[in-house]
RNA sequence: GCCCCCGUAGCCCAACCGGUAGAGGCAGCCGACUUAAAAUCGGUCAAGUGCAGGUUCGAUCCCUGCCGGGGGCACCA
């Protein structure tokens, strides 16, 4: 005990932690599951980690941010599930296994395990009767059963299509996945393969997914809010419908813009797409070889290459005519990369005139441009003809050489030839998206396997889940190295199994799912972490779900959140849950940078938190991390001070040893400032921490601690009630930040489990002040201050404020026009 | 190219509904303690809010334009 203080006034961080960390871990005051628990519910979550080593600085942050919530509102007196685990399948489990040749399982518990004790030293308020880890059994046996329902609902479907191959991992990847045409796990250019695959039908789930991001405005950043709008990217305009010369099929073609109808003056097809290929049989002989050669060039044009805009438009004509429905006119039909094949119906109507795109391609092959919008500029100037200026007209205008919609504007137009086309079942409205299915299937190994069984006779079986899961086979005699087809293929005994239906031989499925399938629903296996017969409970749902706060990386602000709402609205479809949106409240923390840059142990500026705890301890890292400046905000570690934050923790902690007074006792008679302080403070923190302002929470209590000190050292010494009040109350808003400090300085105060303390009560009376200070402006400028009651009316204040000395200076024999009186605050004079 | 966010002391950051520009911390400086230094404790200095306009009695806050930084989307028809 003695030596928790050194000699120089800092704390002793080692011994309080040696201390105390033994007792909570025998205690466990953050358990959650008892059903007699008759508080109110609160579910705060922590985006669970990757076990690929030891913790790192960010993870430091998140769960500090996450945990300041958690206890928080057990202090508020709810029972609060704070649960964490790991999301363990994935690649780096693989590569270790590949470059060291050890289990990927074994190589994973180890990690487990050494990043649990991390964890417990950080002394989060994690429930840990309620860990999970996604590559065990138990858990992905239920992404197995939920894979189950999407497939029987059709939701989960296997289609050939060009896909996103990373040559690098060897394995396809998700739209999401793929940066600025970069794999995002390693940076490798992406290719695109032709490939039968695995998808679940997001796109089903569009319109839901981007309408209830209404009910979440206000509550998540509005960043992730405008991020996930703009991926769904939603789009309206009308499908049109073109008859093509020597085809008995008309193409559909997806426009926004179908006021400009009359204006288009060729087709473009998506080169790489079955239709141009159609299209181009029935071209000559040397147009067919120049087709031929274009799309090889196509598909061998990296996804980087062909995402810049700086390429010149290409393509080539197919010696074929659509006719333009409106008017009858004769389009020639062209195939070009700039048209996607997955995108709409693979195929536009070009308007060169009116669409950037569009003009570009009809300057490079010399196509007609032909106006229909009469566009202005601000001063109602026409704008230059595009042909000339090779830049096209895309906004609002009045429509030219359009038969029927003439001298409409662009919204009228729209509706008007939208119209007329319905009439003629030559077309409707429609919408599109950005978005696309999930692709979902892996050629890897370390992850759930597809629970599909192929047969001759019957096709695509799921397993029946009386024979889930589907026991991932040990990695041993397998080989793991990327080559394109899964490593479960050569697991020849787990390969070959019955038909369910037939009862023939047949094969399992051999790819495993992606991750994020693992991480769309882990935050209702936390509910009933052990349950056998169902991936989660219902009455425990009802009880938590949905989770009230999120805490996690902007990084997953698109791909996991957008997932797991996805599942969410399919679980409710189900009838499993009763919300539709899983995260009620989010909170993106910013990211621990380096002098300036993320960290990394090739820039040479990591700074691993192992040595951060070991030098300053734990404590003073979290209320670092904290304190910093506002959670959304990067930390530069470079600019912030560990040791200041010691520093300030040794002082609360010789506070709470200084107080001379007894426990339990009235503070009553206590110090009227010091009260008044106190009570403020807590007032204020309160709502501080419900907004999320973490940092000015503590510079409030730094404050409180100041006020404390004064009051001991020169003020009315350590046996008056209210520094007992105050240090209690600087004790408990600190469990938040700093909990071994919370609870010596609890112990030293006379109680034990400053955790569960319960947060200080407000005295409203404490916070009226006698007396506050008017400013008294003249011109605006500040002459002269007044100490007046609060409640001072409006005409005694007035009076007052003109009599001030310094106004009267400052007036002199100026006239008073208007005299602003804004009691009790502010008063302003002018001339 | 389009959209969004941010510019406040040397630095990280506060400032309620438009009403005293400063709470807290870091660094600096001064002092105390020390044989000395570190550490600690006490005190103290510090910007007129990126720039130019506008609205207002009053603007860090609202509006317009520019400059600087960050982020998202980007051949999605």
């Amino acid at each position: 005990m003695a030596s928790e203080t050194t000699d120089d006034g800092r704390y002793d961080f080692r011994a309080l932690e040696a201390r105390w960390l033994p007792v909570w871990m025998d205690t466990q005051p953050f358990r959650s599951g008892d059903p007699k628990d008759k508080r109110p519910t609160k579910y705060v979550l922590d985006m669970f980690p990757y076990p690929s080593g030891d913790l790192h600085m960010g993870h430091a942050e998140a769960y500090a941010l996450g945990d300041v919530l958690a206890r928080y509102w057990i202090q508020r007196g709810f029972n609060v599930l704070h649960p964490i685990g790991w999301d363990s399948f994935g690649l780096p489990a693989e590569n270790a296994a590949i470059k060291r040749g050890v289990d990927p399982r074994a190589w994973t518990e180890d990690n487990i395990a050494q990043q649990r004790e991390s964890m417990e030293r950080y002394a989060c308020s994690w429930d840990w009767d309620r860990v999970l880890a996604t590559h065990r059994p138990e858990y992905y046996r239920w992404n197995q059963w939920i894979f189950t329902r999407l497939f029987e609902k059709g939701l989960a479907y296997r289609k050939p299509s060009m896909v996103n191959w990373c040559p690098s991992c060897q394995t396809v990847l998700a739209n999401e996945q793929v940066v600025g045409g970069l794999c995002e796990r390693c940076d490798t250019p992406v290719v695109k393969k032709k490939l039968t695959q695995w998808y679940f039908r997001v796109t089903d789930y569009a319109d839901r997914l981007l309408d209830d991001l209404g009910t979440l405005e206000g509550k998540w950043p509005d960043k992730v809010l405008a991020m996930q709008r703009n991926w769904i990217g939603r789009s309206h305009g009308a499908d049109v419908l073109f008859a093509i010369e020597g085809r008995e099929e008309p193409i559909t073609v997806y426009t926004t813009r179908p006021d400009t109808l009359f204006g288009a003056t060729f087709m473009v097809v998506a080169a790489d797409s079955d239709l141009a290929a159609e299209l181009a049989e029935g071209a000559d002989a040397a147009t067919r070889k120049a087709f031929a050669e274009y799309v090889e060039g196509v598909k061998a044009t990296s996804e980087i290459d062909r995402l810049s805009t700086e390429r010149e438009k290409t393509g080539v004509f197919l010696q074929r005519y659509a006719i333009n429905p409106v008017n009858g006119e004769r389009l020639p039909i062209w195939a070009s990369d700039y048209v996607l094949s997955d995108y709409g119906h693979g195929a536009i109507m070009a308007v060169p005139a009116h669409d950037q795109r569009d003009l570009d391609f009809a300057l490079a092959m010399e196509l007609p441009v032909r106006v229909v919008l009469d566009c202005r500029d601000e001063d109602g100037r026409p704008l230059p003809d595009p042909t000339v200026s090779r830049v096209a007209t895309t906004g609002d205008g009045v429509l030219v050489n359009s038969g029927p919609i003439d001298g409409l504007a662009k919204a009228d137009a729209i509706a008007r030839i939208t119209e007329i086309l319905e009439k003629d079942g030559k077309g409707k409205t429609a919408k599109n998206y950005r978005l696309r299915d999930w692709l979902i299937s892996r050629q890897r190994y370390w992850g759930t396997p597809i629970p599909i069984i192929h047969c001759e006779e019957c096709g695509e079986v799921p397993v029946p889940d009386d024979q889930l899961p589907v026991v991932l086979p040990s990695s041993e005699g397998l080989d793991l190295k990327p080559k394109g087809t899964s490593p479960l293929g050569a697991a020849d005994e787990w390969l070959a199994t019955t038909c369910p239906e037939c009862n023939r031989p047949a094969r399992r499925d051999t790819d495993t799912m992606d991750t994020f399938v693992d991480s769309s629903w882990y935050f209702l296996r936390y509910l009933s972490p052990a349950k056998e017969d169902a991936p989660f409970d219902g009455v425990e749902a009802r009880r938590w779900a949905p989770v009230d706060q999120y805490v996690g990386g902007v990084t997953h602000a698109i791909l996991h959140l957008l997932y797991a709402r996805f599942f969410t609205k399919v679980l409710f479809d189900l009838g499993m849950v009763g919300f539709e949106e899983p995260f009620t409240r989010l909170l993106n923390q910013g990211m621990v940078l380096m002098d300036g840059s993320a960290m990394s142990k090739s820039r040479g500026n990591l700074v691993r938190l192992s040595d951060q705890l070991d030098t300053y301890g734990v404590d003073a890292v979290r209320l670092t991390m904290v304190f910093a400046g506002p959670p959304e905000d990067d930390i530069d570690w470079a600019d912030v001070s560990p040791a200041g934050s010691v520093k300030f923790l040794a002082r609360g902690l010789r506070l709470a040893r200084e107080v001379a007074s007894e426990p339990n006792g009235s503070s009553a008679a206590g110090d009227a400032g010091l009260r008044a302080v106190t009570h403020r403070t807590v007032h204020d923190v309160t709502q501080l921490i419900e907004g999320f302002r973490f940092n000015v929470a503590v510079a409030r209590v730094m404050e409180l601690v100041n006020a404390t000190r004064k009051a001991i050292d020169t003020g009315p010494g350590p046996s008056d009630p209210a520094v007992r009040e105050a240090s209690e109350a600087v004790a408990i808003l600190l469990s938040l930040f700093a909990p071994y400090v919370a609870e010596e300085m609890w112990e030293a105060l006379g109680h034990s489990c400053v955790a569960r303390a319960g947060w200080p009560t407000v005295d409203e009376a404490l916070l009226v002040q006698d007396t506050v200070t008017c400013v008294v402006q003249v011109q605006g400028k500040v002459r002269d201050r007044l100490e007046v009651p609060p409640g001072i009316g409006e005409e005694e204040l007035r009076a007052l404020a003109l009599a001030a000395p310094g106004v009267v200076r400052s007036v002199g024999d100026g006239t008073v026009r208007k005299v602003i009186v804004r009691p009790p605050t502010l008063v302003n004079i002018v001339l």
